[in-house]
RNA sequence: GCCCGCGUGGUGAAAUGGUAGACACAUGAGACUUAAAAUCUCCCGAUCGCAAGGUCGUGCCGGUUCAAGUCCGGCCGCGGGCACCA
């Protein structure tokens, strides 16, 4: 052995795996499986830190797993439809599959030197027609099982390029692109029914004890289930038809304080009115106007318009509250239709205001008067309120006891039912946008809307589409749409909507388990390694991706493609932090107020600050994300380059606990690279001491082998890697002092190396090679420490007084409590301590410490 | 507004209720060198002290306990998620 070259080494090691097929995964029933997976990468064409922290990460868990002789499955490929493409075919020409399928060979060119254990037979893209024509077949057995319909939705709508526009890309109003104010329009859209699934979806959440409990309780949030009461008010003065009025609420108790009732502009009224009556057209159509964002709601005003049609109060029929509809009243939640109660709601406190309703309040605070509101008295948990206008019960103080009483009462007198509602909408899975999968359906004149014939399966995209004008290249080619109708052969239209990205990264997990069958899935591959043992990836999908997954992990065992056991397809999730590094900048030479964004490899950065080659000074700013816009990136390829990929992976590996951010730094990497070398530098003298050569440490070096053995597969085990990597500075540090004979020390280094081997595993390889480690260290089985060598004979416990350390015994280990109590009391520090005090008490907790109460 | 999480040295961080700061980065001192780099060694929470050692110290205030970074209550600060959801 000479120096520690990476360039050398890895290279070397990646192909020996690569020969061997040492990662392939097989499907063997004889051995427990596991199937570890890191969230797949968009193809961008660039891998960058937070790709080289997530994929490590799984690595280490699926060598580790592999070494523990698990048959492990540890897959890689691209999630690679969406945006990003077609933008990069606007702006500079080119087409987005070929951009998509250079980036991926790019991306595929820069992750195999990282020597990643993964599987590469069963790398796919889901712009692969194998892939979405499976995906397609999907699709329309969820259709036959009635979990896809289609209605009309409103919209962003970007009128210049003549496309729908998600929320994020609307800014301000404007579409980020045209930058023209976005319009609300109804579009027929195509819809998965997860709301199907909402009960099922929360209440499995309680099963999955190993996702972090912060996604399991965003999940619960964003399903949003609550408890309430429908009933329908008597409506005069309505059109026919509308004789009844549906409303739902979560606090009946309120029932007394209504003064009005509102309908959303969508609402089936609202549009029967809209109809017959050009002032509530002109009021709806006013309602459509500006975008769905968050911002534009927010800052949307209350409005109203008054009906003229009253509705009865159903509690006393003496009342007739007047109709409004209002702008801020959905329809896509409970009934579209609410009751106003202006004293204990703010919204409606501020509609009332403005429209000069009544306020009367139902409850006040405890003690307090029946006074004017100044604003809506919503009461906090710990508030307790006293009803002034009670008619369920006595006594009642709490929300939800009076909620339950409320619901009861008016069952009980035949007005509605107690209803659950739950926030989540329907999956809407339409996208106006071409590089995606066609959703295969042909509208007929005749026959309607009627699936793809099975047999024409993949409906492909088009190669010969154009990107220099707006709108759905789909849409205006001249050919694509034409085709026979499935069903009766007439000429017909094919479907020019592609779905939403999100339904591609929904079952991508369950096809790498069988990803060249001719069906999505394949009923034995699909048994045996499924679930997904342990997910990784970035917490920003801990809704979206994860709900979307678990829905259609379910409609799949619906539509035969997973079996029952697979309907929750992660068993344990774990959400990384990002890679985050400083910001550097200097100040614009013409706006003082916009900084210079500057890159780390531009700027010289001592302990104190930093400047520019040239010397002009930069400004250190905060420690962020890694982004492109500031600049503060460290590309991977370069560190490889400097120091090789086993330093880039123990680096981020280390010092900071996986869940929370990591910062790249520097010196940081160098003193990473620095202790491979040392390491590198041990196994060099340790290879070559004389054979024969005895020394006293090697009872002591077997008992910190043991314990590093014990302490790292603990820290691996349990997520803690950084942890894992302290105990092997540890190691190695009492390694290279210690004196032991010759096979002790080589047996010694020999563990290191495979304790190292899920983080840096290619020096790893050199080191098992060189100290004559049988076969690959990828395949040795993992170390297991004797459970005698991990007890100490002798301990050292801390004595205090009252609380506070004041000396030190040293005991063997097995001694009892009654005699390390005396000992204690026997300690000359203690007598000094305790200056003939009387002792009140002692307790001894063997193994731990002594505390002398006096 | 609602729901969650987190506050420990100059820095990243350790610590089943049991010796706070393991391990590492940075800084400083020293060895080697003509010199530098590299490498190696040592110090490294604050404060008093020549030292031995003492006192204080885990955002702030209080509580439980023989013992609290850890448990409980109340503040302050930071971060994340959701949000006209009736």
């Amino acid at each position: 052995m000479s120096r520690y070259e990476p360039h050398a080494i890895e290279p070397k090691w990646q192909a020996v795996w690569d020969a061997d097929q040492t990662f392939t995964a097989v499907r063997d029933p004889a051995r427990p499986k596991y199937y570890v997976l890191e969230m797949f990468p968009y193809p961008s064409g660039r891998i960058h830190m937070g790709h080289v922290r997530n994929y490590t990460m799984g690595d280490v868990v699926a060598r580790y797993k592999a070494a523990q002789g698990f048959s492990v499955l540890h897959p890689m490929g691209w999630d690679a439809f969406g945006m990003p493409a077609e933008n990069a075919a606007m702006e500079r020409g080119g087409h987005p599959k070929e951009w998509t399928y250079s980036n991926i060979a790019d991306m595929r060119a820069q992750m195999k030197p990282l020597g990643l254990s993964i599987d590469w037979s069963r790398e796919f893209a889901t712009c692969d027609p194998e892939y979405y024509g499976q995906q397609q077949s999907m699709f329309i057995d969820m259709m036959a099982a009635g979990l896809v319909y289609r209605k009309a939705a409103v919209v962003n709508w970007d009128p210049v390029d003549m496309t729908v526009l998600a929320n994020e890309q609307v800014i301000d109003g404007k579409g980020w692109r045209s930058n023209a104010p976005v319009e609300r329009r109804e579009l027929t859209q195509w819809f998965f029914k997860i709301s199907d699934y909402s009960a099922e979806l929360l209440a499995a959440l309680d099963g999955l004890t190993n996702w972090p409990e912060k996604v399991r309780l965003m999940q619960a949030n964003w399903i949003g289930k609550s408890r309430g009461l429908q009933f329908a008010f008597a409506t005069s003065g309505a059109p026919a038809g509308f004789d009844q009025l549906e409303v739902y609420t979560t606090r009946p108790d309120t029932l007394l304080g209504a003064s009005f009732a509102a309908i959303s502009p969508d609402h089936p009224l609202a549009k029967h009115l809209e109809r017959h009556d050009p002032a509530v057209a002109a009021f709806v159509a006013d309602c459509r106007r500006g975008g769905t964002t968050e911002e534009a709601m927010e800052k949307a005003e209350k409005r109203g318009f008054d009906t003229g049609i009253r509705v009865l109060h159903p509690l006393d029929a003496t009342v007739a509250l007047p109709v409004y509809i209002a702008n801020f009243v959905l329809m896509d939640y409970g009934t579209g239709a609410i009751f106003g109660c202006p004293a204990h709601d703010q919204r409606d406190f501020d509609f009332a205001t403005k429209y000069g309703l009544a306020i009367p309040a139902v409850f006040v605070a405890d003690g307090g008067d029946d006074v004017p509101l100044t604003e809506a008295f919503v009461p906090m948990k710990s508030e307790r309120v006293r009803y002034i206008r009670n008619f369920a019960g006595a006594d009642i103080q709490t929300g939800d006891a009076a909620v339950t009483a409320a619901i009861a009462h008016c069952e009980s007198r035949g007005i509605g039912r107690g209803v659950i509602n739950y926030r989540l909408r329907d999956w809407g899975i339409s996208r106006q946008r071409y590089w995606g999968c066609p959703i295969p359906v042909i509208h007929c004149d005749t026959c309607g809307v009627v699936p793809e014939a099975r047999e024409n399966l993949p409906v492909r995209l088009p190669d010969d589409v154009t990107f220099d004008i707006p709108g759905n290249p789909l849409d205006r080619h001249p050919t694509w749409r034409q085709c026979k109708c499935p069903n009766c052969g007439a000429d017909a239209r094919r479907e020019t909507d592609t779905m939403d990205t999100f339904v591609d990264s929904s079952w991508y997990y369950a096809r790498f388990t069988a990803p060249h069958s001719q069906t999505p899935t394949n009923a034995e591959d699909a048994a045996y390694w499924m679930n997904v043992d342990q997910y990784i990836g970035g917490v920003e999908h801990a809704i979206l991706h994860l709900l979307y997954s678990r829905f259609f992990a379910r409609a799949m065992h619906a539509t035969g493609h997973l079996p029952a056991a697979a309907i929750e397809p992660f068993n344990a999730l774990f959400t990384q932090g990002m890679v985050t590094h400083e910001t550097y900048s200097t100040p614009h030479p013409d706006a003082a107020d916009r900084p210079v964004w500057r890159a780390p490899d531009e700027v010289i950065r001592t302990a104190t600050g930093a400047s520019l080659v040239d010397g002009t000074p930069v400004t250190v700013g905060p420690i962020i994300k890694m982004s492109k816009s500031k600049k503060n990136v460290v590309d991977p390829m370069n560190i490889i380059a400097a120091f090789g990929a086993d330093t880039a992976r123990w680096f981020v590996m280390s010092d900071s606990p996986p869940e929370r951010d990591v910062e790249w730094t520097a010196s940081g990497a160098e003193a990473t690279h620095k202790h491979l070398s040392r390491v590198w530098t041990l196994c060099d003298r340790i290879g070559s001491m004389p054979e024969g050569h005895q020394g006293t440490g090697d009872a002591d070096l077997a008992r910190a082998t043991a314990r590093a053995v014990h302490e790292v597969t603990q820290g691996i085990e349990g997520f803690a890697f950084n942890k894992a990597i302290a105990k092997l500075y540890e190691f190695t540090n009492t390694l290279s002092k210690a004196n032991a004979s010759t096979g002790a020390m080589k047996q010694a280094i020999r563990t290191l190396a495979q304790l190292m081997q899920p983080m840096t595993p290619h020096i790893a390889e050199s080191i098992w090679a060189y100290q004559g480690g049988a076969g690959l260290c990828a395949k040795a089985p993992w170390p297991v420490a004797d459970p005698a060598l991990l007890i100490a004979d002798t301990v050292t416990l801390p004595i205090q007084i009252n609380g506070k350390r004041r000396a030190e015994i040293s005991v063997p280990a097995d001694m009892p409590a009654s005699q390390i109590e005396k000992l204690a009391l026997a300690d000359q520090d203690v007598i000094k301590f305790l200056a003939g005090a009387p002792v009140k008490k002692i307790i001894v907790v063997p193994g731990r410490i002594i505390n002398v109460v006096i």
